[in-house]
DNA sequence: TATGTTTGCGCAAACGTTTGTGCAAAATTA
DNA sequence: TAATTTTGCACAAACGTTTGCGCAAACATA
């Protein structure tokens, strides 16, 4: 409510010296320390906040980063957005949250609302298999990183697991377990997160001189759904497959339901491991293998790199951030 | 990039008609359906959006809500939030996101952040117990609505679950099943939500008239640590309880990861019901019953709230979402 | 006393919008 | 043809900031 205008009318004083005194420039534009004392006083009495609005305005800076994820009840977003928040408002800056819902055209409205935002950076998990809206962005020299799903012919930065190599293990720990029959459950192939992970599980099956079934590479979404219907297809195949590999935490979380529906057990009956961790895949029985992903700081690098590419105009470099395999129980040896 | 100013300028006419005509108020203010087309034209070939801080300082409205939550990582508030965020973009509205951390004084500074970026409404899960930091935002007309916990005394309106009964319906399963030492593991107390928990727990004792054992009410925190060390110290007792109720998801998990370590087995050892469901929950062995919240309702009724008391200036009346007590296999009958 | 320097602060423009008001030109009417 | 109405648009203020510039008063120096 209180703005400086009122502030200098009630003091009767001019706007500019109020302005300078509350930003601290009160000495540097030799404003008397009794003028100045006088104002902090009364700022302080009337609760003077500062609106950041029409400081926006001014500045043309807004304090403000844009979040946009595809499903922010995703743990692995929700975690992310978590530590994207923390870092971000330690340096006085606000998130505006956007969740897509995997839905490219609302993916794309926002990207506009963004902008009319004039919000500082962009932080994005894009969904689709397009990236042409967010080239304005970039034409505007406003600061951009893509966090889990990226382009990488884009040419816009990002910061990703190692998910070549997380997908890699995985699968060399089925196929050191004895399986050769290894399904994967994969989720919408637009992106090149997904055929990383997909190159990934093929190199080690090629490694192992196994061949590949195309009947066992399934799937088309990061969803429970696809995860639960998937793996039911899956697993009434003929020559059903020893063990799955789930692209994500959703698709493992269906396999699972499915699996149990099914009556069958993990990992007599058929093992398992998914890309991305979940606290309760250590309390099940028996407990879940998985591929971890430090989505903290994948969160953490991400707000860091474009704070760093605001104040000092740095180009951001694209990261892959390291997995970790944790093997728990859900895998068998099986001896060909 | 390109403004009003520009296009003007590029076009050779006046802001305030290419204002108008962007606003579909060109019949209104009879601009000639050619300059008309002209503009509309230009601006979609230069990709006009408007500067909404620029918009937002002239109409002293900024399509915009805050949302403070303790810990967006917690599904349950993720969950809020994408309804939250969903409801609030179908009317144009955007969303900045604070995760205060269970941290009164980050929640403090932020609500003044809040009111500097000029939020139209405020939707808040208070952390703490103290709600006077929220006064300026109502002496300043801004909507404010509680969401799961509240202050009831405060005045100002929430969104929670029918808290009371669902504890209540959850410690009389219990009770149902012959338990009559049974553990409640608290959050922090400072809240109404957990008093009112509290209250439907120790109500339903009495209705059975089993005498309440002081030492079988513990814990401090909605956290994962808290159910967790809880847990150890109540099953430790000389004479442990029988049944666990776990306040929340977070401590539910605790309890779970206790018991694990303890090499015990639910339901023989000790049977559990958690407040706030989780979909790993039905996966479990055994399955684990739970007292389940409508977050999406919450969320979704909270924004609703809000936006209509911005439009028409209604008074938002509080209101308590029913709970559904799901029964499954982690509640043994006991013979007394 | 005249000149120069420092001190203390105000003026005004600019950021991009919206909107009430006013004014000229064109069209209509008498 | 003159008076009146309608049409089409521009001017300017306002929202709350920040900041370059300038001006007056006070003080110091010569």
């Amino acid at each position: 409510m209180p703005t400086l205008k009122q502030i200098a009318k009630d003091l009767n004083i001019s706007v500019s010296t109020v302005s300078r005194i509350l930003n601290g420039k009160g000495k540097k534009s030799r404003i008397s320390n009794a003028t100045a004392e006088t104002v902090l006083k009364y700022a302080e009495e009337v609760g003077y906040a500062p609106n950041l609005i029409a400081k926006g305005l001014q500045a043309t800076q807004t304090f403000t980063l844009g979040l946009m994820v595809p499903n922010i009840a995703n743990p692995f977003f929700a975690i992310m957005a978590k530590n994207i928040e923390r870092w971000a408002s330690r340096e006085h800056y606000s998130i505006i949250l956007v969740d897509s819902g995997e839905d490219v055209e609302k993916e794309k409205i926002q990207v506009k609302t963004m902008m009319g935002r004039k919000v500082d950076g962009l932080i994005v998990a894009p969904v689709g298999d397009a990236y042409q809206h967010f080239n304005k962005i970039r034409k505007q020299k406003i600061p951009l990183v893509f966090v889990d799903r990226y382009f990488s012919d884009s040419g816009i930065p990002y910061m990703t697991s190692e998910n070549y190599k997380g997908a890699f293990n995985a699968t060399s720990e089925l196929i050191r377990n004895g399986h050769r029959r290894i399904s994967l459950i994969s989720g919408s192939p637009l992106n090149e997160l997904v055929q990383e992970r997909t190159k990934g599980y093929l190199d080690a099956l090629k490694q192992a001189n196994i061949e590949v079934a195309e009947e066992l590479i399934v799937g088309t979404a990061f969803s429970v759904q696809n995860g639960f219907e998937s793996t039911k297809c899956v697993l009434q195949l003929k020559k059903p497959p020893t063990a799955i590999l789930a692209m994500n935490n959703l698709i493992g979380f269906g396999v699972l339901k499915a699996v149990k529906e099914l009556g069958l057990t993990i990992p007599d009956a058929v093992s398992l491991i998914i890309f991305d961790d979940n606290p309760y895949l250590s309390l099940l029985n028996p407990t879940i293998s998985t591929v971890r992903q430090n989505s903290e700081k994948i969160g953490e690098l991400a707000v860091k790199a474009i704070l760093t590419e605001i104040k000092k105009d740095f180009n951001i470099t694209s990261m892959k951030i390291p997995t970790e395999l944790i093997i728990r129980e859900s895998v068998r040896y099986i001896s060909s």
